[in-house]
DNA sequence: TTGCGATCCCTTTTT
DNA sequence: GGGATCGCAA
């Protein structure tokens, strides 16, 4: 997990905030020695407005760190005075680890002390999470305010469809909620909402909007879009707060300025302060315009393109040279996007030579697909090592397998290729970060935490009343609710006083009784003091899952069903008590706005678990990359952005896929597609894959495919293309590569593809119930097998479930 | 009140 | 194909 800089106020630090390095000329200096013109004008130039045009892999993030370090260490600019903002949790993490090995260089003691202290560094979201805490009062909201998920917002906008009595299948909650999220991204809250509305269908959805934005704030909470548009309205409405942030931020710095939306438009404008003859802001700002991807989440390209016009007194500095890919790759790239019509020329050149060509692979199905790219991975992997390379020439060494990646247009992409690397026996790791806290037990975990924290928290109590049952059924729970609602008080509350409720039967008054009276042991009747009281987060957690009954029940469920995921559960519950111990050793209670000094006393457990559920909040999927671990990545092309890999395979290449089907509608949203294209094409570094698949099963229904037209797109003399789709190895039990049919102007058949027919004996030497072992799996027994060069065998492995296995890759043996 | 089976809808992409 | 939701029976 990844923890934010903390918001330090001007009086927690010293005076002199930075510790001089030991030879600071030299030191300085140091951070130019490797920089291009451009980067060296970009990271001298700290006073005033500041476009980087940066273009794909020409060192943007180095050259933010520099500009950071030599604002620190060059211009003496305190550090607590910096703001730099980024959209992921990893690109934060990443950039304040560089920056602290910098400044950390120049420190004579070693220690990551004062030289970057109160340097913040976060996500705009946790930025505004943060300050929101701070200043709840100004926004409306109590301190210990809960942060809802996706599926906390589905559940309320339910409620409030439900409430302004339309139906769901009218106004789906999902596509509501897309709107009520649209409209918040444009600043525009419920009321305005309400007064822009015409016609009879968003006249519907303002209500819906209204009384869900009721619900939220009932239960004190907010969602994702809230944090923003609540930040920006203070910001806006409120001068104190603006004179507060904009003394302490002298120095701000956006990252990807290209996917800033308006409220985050907004909120950057006015922490950096208005543009004057007299004043120009420090106000730094980085992107690309060609990776725009998130227009369709309210991302207005316009805030970049009309930055200057903004920020009259604007230098721009453009970075073209690319240093990440090789020149194929790069021509590639550039001969794509240069298909977008609505877009600023910007070359995009290497000073590199050479490089293999990029390649592309039509693929009969989506299963072939999944083994084509195993195959492309394991070639990667290996060629380089052996002694005769088959190609004689650009022998790159074999890439290990962290350096390699698969991107997908749609989640739903993946499970093909999933199996397909289970079955080639290629580690692998798909970047899906929220998926732990997405899990069943580990929400309701959370949900007991989040109630604890938050009394008022009615999604979260909902969530786990009953769970483990506890006799408080819908009904009971319902009956509760009604009071609550017409009082406007928190459910939990009239839960104490549940003689008031009527038609309550004596068992549900008991079961309820009993419920908060355990509340209270665990929050000490709210004041999270006295005896009874756990001490640490992580003791606190332990104690809830344990007397909540719900480590019992999946206990009980692991014992009685056998299957690995009732087992998983019990370690999962296991891995959230460890992860709050490891927040609780990282946190600093001075740096928590919330836990400001005087005003709001807060006990320090509850300001701990109140930070500790914010952390959790708002992980996203990127943030888990992790290319420690030796396996290749699975992602969306969406969450590729910013990362680079020495090989990558990019899958689906078709119309309806990428580009998506939903993006036909407009040109706009075509052209966002092939930037998503491009996006993923320069992340590579060294070798590229595309691949199609003639037939695809979307949804249970096998179609015929049609070749994404950005296929078309790519310059004739930098791609190798083989056609594979004609190709019926696995019914034939003949190699695929047979019968290459594509332009390629070298006229070989589909190179090397699988070379290696299987190995170690064929299927004879698995007969129907032998006894196996595999790597991964363990032990199993032969249920069936298929011969031919594709030879599979299906085994049912113990505890794990029936597999079907490509012999060839398998690595089985016999026990 | 709970548990299970039938049915329905789905899918961009994410903080 | 599959996950979520709903309705019905115990």
């Amino acid at each position: 997990m990844d923890f934010d800089a903390p918001i330090i106020t001007d009086d927690d630090l010293p005076d002199a905030p930075h510790a001089a390095p030991v030879d600071p000329e030299a030191f300085v200096d140091s951070l130019f020695v490797d920089l291009t013109e451009p980067q060296k004008q970009a990271v001298l130039h700290t006073e005033g407005p500041l476009l980087v045009l940066a273009a794909a892999g020409s060192g943007k993030t180095r050259v933010i760190t520099r500009r950071i370090a030599y604002l620190v260490a060059g211009c003496g600019v305190p550090p607590w005075q910096i703001l730099s903002l980024t959209f992921t949790n990893k690109a934060a993490g990443e950039m304040r680890e560089r920056v602290h090995k910098l400044l950390g260089a120049s420190n004579s003691d070693g220690t990551e002390s004062r030289a970057t202290k109160g340097l913040t560094i976060t996500t705009f979201h946790s930025l505004c999470a943060r300050l929101l805490r701070r200043y709840a009062e100004a926004a409306g909201l109590k301190p210990d305010f809960s942060i809802y998920d996706s599926a906390d917002q589905l559940a309320l906008v339910k409620k409030a469809i439900a409430g302004a009595q339309l139906s769901t299948s009218n106004f789906q909650p999902r596509s509501v909620l897309t709107a009520i999220s649209n409209a918040k991204n444009d600043l525009v809250d419920c009321e305005a909402f309400a007064m822009s509305a015409s016609d009879f269908s968003s006249k519907c959805i303002a209500a819906v909007y209204r009384s869900y934005t009721k619900s939220l704030r009932q239960a004190n909470a907010v969602d994702f879009d809230d944090l923003l548009l609540l930040v920006a309205k203070v910001l806006k409405q409120n001068p104190d707060v603006r004179e507060d942030c904009r003394r302490r931020w002298q120095y701000l710095l956006i990252d990807e300025y290209q996917d800033t939306n308006k409220a985050q438009f907004q909120i950057a404008s006015l922490i950096a302060g208005e543009s004057t003859p007299d004043r120009k802001p420090n106000i730094c700002v980085v992107g690309d315009p060609d990776q725009a991807i998130y227009g369709w989440r309210g991302a207005d390209i316009s805030n970049i393109l009309d930055f200057e016009e903004h920020y009259p007194a604007a230098t721009v500095v453009k970075l073209g040279e690319n240093f990440r890919s090789t020149a194929p790759i790069l021509a590639t790239a550039d001969t794509l996007i240069k298909f977008n019509k609505r877009r600023k020329h910007k070359p995009l050149f290497t000073s590199k030579l050479g490089g293999e060509k990029i390649e592309v692979n039509n693929c009969r199905d989506e299963r072939h697909e999944g083994q084509v790219v195993a195959h492309w991975l394991k070639r990667m992997h290996e060629e380089g090592k052996q002694e005769t390379d088959s190609d004689g020439e650009n022998a790159v060494g074999g890439l290990s397998w962290r350096e390699m990646a698969v991107f997908y247009r749609t989640n739903a992409l993946s499970r093909v290729i999933e199996e397909a690397m289970r079955e080639a026996n290629i580690p692998y790791t798909i970047a899906r970060g929220t998926s732990f806290y997405e899990r069943e037990e580990v929400k309701n975990a959370i949900g007991y935490l989040r109630v604890v924290a938050n009394q008022a928290d009615s999604v979260s109590l909902s969530r786990i009343i009953n769970v483990p049952t506890r006799g408080i059924g819908d009904t009971s729970y319902d009956r509760v609710e009604m009071v609550a609602e017409r009082e406007g008080r928190p459910v939990l509350e009239l839960m104490r006083e549940v003689d008031r409720i009527p038609d309550l039967s004596s068992r549900a008054v008991n079961a309820i009784t009993k419920f908060t009276a355990m509340m209270d042991t665990w929050t000490g009747s709210g004041a999270f003091m006295g005896a009874q009281v756990s001490a640490t987060l992580a003791d606190l957690v332990d104690r809830i899952l344990k007397e909540s009954g719900l480590e019992g029940m999946y206990k009980h469920q692991a014992a009685t069903s056998k299957s690995e995921t009732d087992a998983e559960r019990l370690d999962n519950l296991a891995e959230l008590v460890s992860s709050a111990k490891e927040f609780e050793q990282e946190y600093d209670p001075a740096a928590d706005p919330g836990n400001d000094a005087g005003t709001n006393q807060v006990p320090p457990l509850l300001a701990l678990l109140r930070a500790y559920l914010e952390s959790i909040a708002l992980v996203a999927d990127a943030d888990a990359i992790d290319p420690s671990q030796g396996s290749v990545t699975l992602m969306t092309l969406h969450a590729a952005k910013g990362l680079e890999f020495g090989a990558v395979a990019i899958i689906g290449l078709e119309e309806g896929i990428l580009p998506h089907a939903r993006a036909r509608e407009s040109e706009a949203a075509l052209e966002e597609e092939r930037r998503l294209c491009f996006v993923g094409i320069t992340r590579a570094m060294r070798r590229l894959v595309l691949t199609a698949s003639k037939y695809r099963t979307v949804r249970g229904i096998t179609e015929r495919t049609i070749p994404s037209r950005f296929l078309d797109e790519l310059p004739r003399e930098h791609v190798h293309r083989a056609d594979q789709s004609d190709a019926y190895a696995d019914l034939e039990g003949t190699r695929w590569g047979g019968s290459a049919t594509g332009d390629d102007s070298q006229g070989g058949s589909g190179r090397d593809f699988p070379s290696t027919p299987s190995s170690r004996g064929g299927v004879s030497q698995f007969p129907p119930n032998s006894k196996v072992r595999h790597p991964q799996f363990g032990l199993g027994v032969v249920v069936s097998s298929t011969g031919g060069a594709q030879a599979r065998v299906t085994v049912e492995f113990k505890g794990i479930g029936v597999k079907t296995l490509v012999l060839e890759f398998a690595r089985l043996t016999r026990v």
